[in-house]
DNA sequence: CTCTTTGTAACTATACTTGTTACAGATATG
DNA sequence: CATATCTGTAACAAGTATAGTTACAAAGAG
């Protein structure tokens, strides 16, 4: 279990919390359809609440909602929001400044790999959670 | 060292073999340069090789070079021959199916990865060997 | 005060990536 | 043919990230 999955699971919360609409929804419910652990749940919570995508509450009858409607919450925040890695990593050490090669790759990978973000950035921005929640009434209609 | 970097040290190795010419490149050359084990270097020239865009020979004298023109060799190409990972990953559990978003999540966040996938695949298509050999060239001008 | 729920720390298990050693197989040269 | 060189690949060790789990402090409703 390597894969960084916190993406898939960020969406799945936020269409849970989406359809709930302005009640408050617990860790335990989301963990139940998400089917894993409430804390993981939590985990993922605590991002989004940090980039101000939910408003959470503490207490008897607390839990969580969505803190913009779901149309305003773009796929791109969502991905912004979760510790994702990058799409392609870089050199874990550091290559051999004695090499032309060696001396001037890093950089250029490294504005490549900005312009990938970039791009990624842009085409998640098309879709927002309301066409999320579109697609997997269709999906299974 | 868990990311990923393998598509940075091919476009690396790529770049050395492009400066080569027709050439022989031997393996220690190149890890001198990407500053890591040969060995690393070679796992990494059996996929290039797998994807048709090196070729290497054994025995004394043997090597690597590039089989075709640095310009035909397209980013979405070495992305492609390498196995990156995804740019997300998808539930590493399956969902709760008694549940109408855990039944539904799974496929749209599926076709989400594909259109990402192929977004990531055609702007590194906008980019060939021949772009980044001038890039590093001009970079340490 | 009591019960419920979040927030978070700490630990474990697992998996992936890289680094390293070792060796079989191929090939140029004498 | 013998030898030296280089690739290809298996096997293993080490480091690190993710997910899962337990535990508990803090907040808030009744």
């Amino acid at each position: 279990m390597a894969a960084n999955s916190q993406f898939s699971m960020a969406v799945h919360v936020l269409t849970m919390l989406a359809r709930a609409g302005d009640d408050n929804v617990k860790s335990d419910y989301i963990a139940a359809s998400v089917n894993t652990n409430p804390v993981v749940i939590r985990r993922i919570l605590s991002q989004l609440n940090a980039a101000g995508l939910v408003s959470s509450q503490t207490g008897a009858f607390g839990g969580t909602r969505l803190a913009k409607p779901p149309a305003e919450i773009s796929l791109c925040s969502i991905y912004k929001a979760v510790s994702c890695g990058e799409v392609f990593a870089l050199h874990a050490k550091s290559p051999n400044q004695d090499c032309p090669v060696g001396r001037g790759i890093e950089s250029v990978l490294c504005n490549l790999q900005k312009e990938i973000e970039k791009s990624v950035g842009e085409k998640l921005g098309q879709y927002s959670l309301a066409t999320v929640i579109e697609m997997v009434s269709v999906a299974h209609a």
